[in-house]
Formats: C-alpha cells, sequence, structure tokens
DNA sequence: CATGCGTGGGG
DNA sequence: TCCCCAAGCAT
C-alpha cells in the first residue's frame, strides 16, 4: 500500500485489509476479486493483483511464510528493491538500505546535488549513499526508518523545517540556499488528452458494471462500462441511451472527457453490441463499492442515477 | 531506460 | 484553478 501512496491514505484502509486477509493463505484461498475490492480506491490497482499473485506465491511456494533473503523477495510479483529494503531491514534488522521519495529529497539536499532524482547516474549514486549510512547504524531499522521520517517530517518538499533538522549545518542546500529547488523537477510530460463513452445503466436497485480488459486502463479493474471514442461514433449504445452529461476525469497520464450516457435493462444489449465478449455484471448499488469510489462515482452522479 | 499506472491533499 | 507529489514497480 506504502508504493507512492501517501502514509496516511494507507492507514486508513490497512485495518480493514488486515482483517479481511490476515495471512498470506487466507488471501491465496480467496479471490483476486476480492482483493481488488478492497483496494478500490486506493489506485495503482496492479499492486492489488500483485499482491493475490503473491500471496499464491507464499501459499504454494514458502509455505505460506514471506522468504527473507533479497533474491527471493525481488523475485515476488510487486515487490522491488524499495520493498524488499523495507521488509529486510525493518522486519528482518538485516543491514540492508531503503531509498523511497523522501530519502532521496534528503540525500540531494545533504549532498547539494541540483539534478533530477530519476537523471542517471543519480538512483545509483542514492542507493550506495543509502546504503554506507545504513551500514554505519547499530540499527539498520531505525536508521532507515528515521531516513524517511526526516524526510516525511522535516525535510519537506516545500517548506523544510531547517531549524529542527539534526543534520542542517552539514546541509549543502540549506548552506546554498537551494532547499526550495533541490531536488530539481524532472523534465514534464504532457497529459494526453482522450474522449470516452461511459453508460450509467441502473435497473431495480442494480447497477451494470464491466470488467475493464487486461492492459489498458483501469485494467482488470470493475467499472462502469467505458468506451474511448476512436471513430465518430455519435450514439454509441444506439437508441437504447439518452446522453446525460460530461465530465472531465484525470488519471496521472491522460484526461479523460466523458460523454455520460443513461439507460436502464437495456443497456446490456447496448454494451454487448459494442463489445464482443466484454465481461458484464449487474451489481447492487448498496453493497458495491466501486459505485462509491473514482471514476465510477462521478459518472453515476453526473448522470443523476 | 522512458513510460504508464490512481487518487487525494496541499500550496 | 492548476500543479505538485506521495514509504514504486513492471515493461
Amino acid at each position: 500500500m506504502l508504493q507512492q501512496t501517501q502514509v496516511s491514505r494507507a492507514v486508513e484502509r490497512f485495518e480493514t485489509f488486515m482483517r479481511l486477509f490476515p495471512s498470506p493463505n487466507r488471501m491465496a484461498n480467496g479471490t483476486e476479486s476480492a482483493v481488488v475490492r478492497a483496494w478500490s480506491g486506493l489506485g495503482y490497482y496492479r499492486r492489488a493483483r500483485s499482491l493475490h499473485r503473491l500471496a499464491r506465491v507464499l501459499r504454494d511456494e514458502y509455505g505460506g511464510r514471506v522468504p527473507m533473503s533479497m533474491e527471493a523477495l525481488l523475485a515476488l510479483p510487486g515487490v522491488g528493491r524499495y520493498t524488499a529494503g523495507a521488509i529486510l531491514s525493518i522486519v528482518g534488522g538485516q543491514t540492508e538500505p531503503i531509498v523511497d521519495g523522501n530519502v532521496a529529497r534528503v540525500i540531494l539536499r545533504v549532498l547539494g546535488d541540483e539534478r533530477p532524482l530519476d537523471q542517471a547516474p543519480v538512483p545509483e549514486l542514492l542507493w550506495e549513499w543509502a546504503g554506507e549510512f545504513v551500514s554505519a547504524a547499530r540499527s539498520p531499522a531505525v536508521a532507515n526508518e528515521g531516513l524517511m521520517e526526516l524526510g516525511a517530517m522535516v525535510c519537506t518538499p516545500r517548506g523544510p523545517k531547517c531549524g529542527e533538522c539534526p543534520v542542517a549545518k552539514s546541509c549543502r542546500a540549506r548552506a546554498r540556499g537551494l532547499t526550495e529547488v533541490i531536488p530539481a523537477k524532472s523534465r514534464r510530460v504532457h497529459r494526453r488528452e482522450e474522449h470516452w463513452h461511459a453508460l450509467a445503466c441502473v435497473n431495480r436497485g442494480r447497477l451494470l458494471l464491466a470488467k475493464r480488459p487486461d492492459g489498458e486502463l483501469w485494467g482488470g479493474m470493475l467499472l462502469v462500462p467505458m468506451l474511448r471514442v476512436t471513430g465518430s461514433t455519435r450514439r454509441p449504445f444506439g437508441d437504447a441511451a439518452e446522453r446525460a452529461a460530461q465530465v472531465t476525469f484525470d488519471t496521472s497520464a491522460c484526461r479523460l472527457h466523458i460523454s455520460v450516457w443513461r439507460s436502464d435493462s437495456r443497456g446490456a444489449a447496448a454494451i454487448g453490441k459494442r463489445r464482443s465478449g466484454a465481461a458484464t455484471s449487474w451489481v447492487s448499488r448498496a453493497s458495491s463499492p466501486e459505485v462509491r469510489v473514482g471514476v465510477t462515482a462521478r459518472i453515476l452522479e453526473a448522470a443523476g442515477v
């Protein structure tokens, strides 16, 4: 959960999530969609799907336990250098470094390095520095936690609290007045614009949802049926739906301009004509978490259903 | 190695 | 309103 997600967002979900999946075996014995459902709203849903796959690897190959070696951890789906380092150092007390966004910011400021944190060879430099740091520490867990926490609480992206910083005296960014420009911003990518149709389709308290195709935006998620506009289709769902609203929705990579259509029991057939084999299902509005989250919630609200 | 992947809060 | 960014990873 903590991969590229603020601690406070993860904390909100953690207790519930752990009650649902108290052990790797319990998750492995359940379905992927159960995990994705519990994850809904957190974003980056590949993490949820990876986690379910990971649980099955633990069940089938490691007796339901987490292997405590770098090699084994890095081979698990969704586990990279950061996650493996965190598990080994914080859980296992091993001398392994962690570099997250916070740590990178602290190191670059201390060094007065004005390069973007993702520009080669900066990442390797950061891992080496963090490796020397944790090697010199009595407790790898405390050292790594402390370094991340320093970045999160004191050496913040804007307005760092240098007056409270234990290493302010040896910080080059501080000495040169560069704390606001380090770390340097990397080249910005333009958010591409796409046009989509969405179908808000309600019948007797149930809502039509469709599973997004793997490899596309929101792959594997259960959402209000959505189609990307490719040609110049005026009425993508025929006469079965009426135009209800227009909404804009941003993801990290693109801005979606969505034409929202409203329909009833006829909607499923309209979707079926558009998409061969689209996995649609009617779900209860009251008990389905998808209804209250993300793009689906926005579309339903805009459609007034 | 550059890019894609969500969402929500803060400035 | 708009941009930045968050306990990254896979491809």
